[in-house]
DNA sequence: AATTTAGTTTAGAATAATTATAATTTAAAA
DNA sequence: TTTTAAATTATAATTATTCTAAACTAAATT
């Protein structure tokens, strides 16, 4: 009955104290907020676990890796197709779900067997534009 | 008749050994990859000033900093819009020089201020897949 | 249920990229 | 030529991430 079950990675009281952090979640955490909220519950939790787990899951297609924060990565559990709108104050960033088809001419993709797109927009947020 | 007055920033030996590095380079080059070749040059070149000297040109809008690569940060100095495939194996990064208008609804762009956009591609190049 | 084992957790050290510091030097303005 | 504001340098500091090796534990096997 573990809902987690489906990751296909061995369960640990830690790891579903980070599944359950991520669960839904839409703030595009860094690994420093997953391992500040977890140890909220585990204090000896530490950051190679948090690390552990986010490349279990990545291996699994069950977690995205955002390269967009100029500083550190950051973690996306929702796995469909999306793209994402970054703050250039306040580094927030926001999903965006458009269904943008770029079709690559075949000229212009250099050989290049491709597998993958993400998108980027930035911009400023409400809250930092006042 | 100093080609890059137009920079706009304090000309040096040092700086305009990266320049000359720099201009028409097809290679996004990463700092150390900058930092390697202008030591051949100027041996005490440190890499604080490779930093400062890429932080300056950015300022100014002379070239663009890629967070494309998940190690490091890679520069281009070609400022015209285009975006980029980078190999998921080898991470050659190839120009993608092709127009693609996406427009974002908005009721999707949450308020956000949009000011630019990047796309990039994932895929094998040709080299890797032989 | 007890044992085994392969994988996980942990603290801490190591690494790698980048940024900061502070003394020295230098481009370019005066 | 002098002045000055900014750049260069070696080095230290910082930050994110990965590695290590010993202790632990989930879950497979008996």
């Amino acid at each position: 009955m573990e809902k987690y079950r489906r990751f296909n990675i061995k369960l640990t009281p830690q790891r579903i104290a980070i599944f359950d952090y991520l669960e839904g979640n839409k703030n595009h955490p860094s690994a420093e907020d997953i391992y500040k909220a977890v140890k909220k519950q585990f204090s000896t939790m530490s950051f190679a676990t948090v690390y552990n787990t986010l490349e279990a899951l990545r291996e699994k297609g069950n977690v995205r890796e955002l390269k967009i924060d100029e500083h550190k990565k950051r973690y996306d559990p929702d796995m469909s197709p999306h793209h994402h709108v970054i703050c250039t104050k306040c580094n927030v960033i926001h999903d965006v779900f458009s269904d943008i088809g770029v079709h690559l001419p075949d000229e212009v993709s250099k050989g290049f067997d491709i597998s993958g797109k993400s998108i980027e927009f930035f911009g400023v947020c409400r809250k930092c534009k006042y």
